[in-house]
DNA sequence: AACAATATATATCATTTTGAAATAAATAAG
DNA sequence: CTTATTTATTTCAAAATGATATATATTGTT
């Protein structure tokens, strides 16, 4: 989804500044399958203002830029509408794990073991945060979807990975030490 | 991975023209977790060509561009080397079906039903590329092991979506004409 | 108590990436 | 015979990304 529209998608949860709306999506149900930085939310922002999506209220603070909390229009909220009825473009991943145990053959064992590990950890915590997030219950219907479906995702990930890992290492064709000789 | 890498990752595996590296990605290994297009791949190109990470052999023909197809050098093999071996980041998925499941609530639900179908078929659609790859063999174990963890991945979300889709459609609480009230 | 780290809050900039279109002919499919 | 696909590169506007700047309150650590 492009930026606008997740801006509306986490304003229709509730009012928000931009610099919450961007913890909204890092910790929120979103949080699996977009990302978004600061970068991304202001100027975004701006245009759904100009474009009367949103309407915006200024908070005077000291010691910090003031806060503007952003709420969806009547308009903004038809727009949000509008955006989840076109149609979906396929699901994507980016993977730079993945990447690299491709060329898990002419790299070092003992880099490839750690990729693994690492990788491994990074499953578990988001394990976790899935299963924090199903103690704390749902907002919607679709926020326990979605947590089913990550948790689900990931344990599978971890399986794979766990039974199928001696295959990269066991079989790598660049020992260590051999090479010099 | 930045356009950069990803096309001396392509060239490792042989020389190819910016078309063909664009197609090696579609239809290879990296298909499943790296996309990209030709206006990041001729930039891409023009730049390691300027770095000295490739070399260039043009092709005259009539009818249609010439054909550059690039080659690796020394340095682009070393260059891709340590670019294999610096810190990954965490994989990232983006998911515009997931998007608008946490919207299913308020979606008319023979939407939220087609969607479902939609994405169900394009996992299908996925599933059978990896098999055909299966059969066809592969290159490296890095492409043996990628290959099933697509599958394995693309299982279970196909085994989760069918098995939790009726909470989606089942409560909804938006029939389709009640809005306009 | 002093100090470091994190959280709050927005803005901006250069670099990359993306998606689309322009161009043009050969080849495959119906 | 006509249409659709494949081959092949280039270019452009729009969008996203990552980093940095700014400045203070709050929390955590020694």
């Amino acid at each position: 989804m492009d930026a606008k529209t997740l801006c509306l998608a986490v304003l229709s949860q509730g009012d928000a500044s931009g610099y919450e709306i961007r913890k909204a999506v890092q910790s929120g149900p979103f949080g699996h399958i977009q990302d978004i930085g600061y970068s991304s939310i202001y100027p975004a922002l701006s245009r759904l203002l100009d474009d009367g999506l949103v309407s915006v209220t200024e908070y005077v603070q000291e010691g910090r830029p003031d806060k503007k909390v952003y709420r969806l229009t009547a308009d903004g909220r038809m727009a949000l509408l509008g955006a989840l009825q076109e149609p979906t473009e396929p699901d994507k991943t980016r993977s730079d794990f993945l990447f690299r145990m491709l060329f898990a053959d002419i790299l070092p064992p003992s880099v490839v073991e750690q990729m693994i590990d690492e990788r491994l950890e990074e499953i578990q915590t988001v394990i976790k945060r899935t299963e924090t997030r199903t103690k704390a219950g749902f907002q919607s219907t679709g926020d326990a979807f979605l947590n089913g479906f990550a948790a689900a995702v990931q344990h599978a990930m971890a399986d794979y990975i766990e039974d199928n890992r001696y295959q990269l290492v066991g079989s790598s064709l660049v020992p260590q030490r051999a090479v010099a000789e």
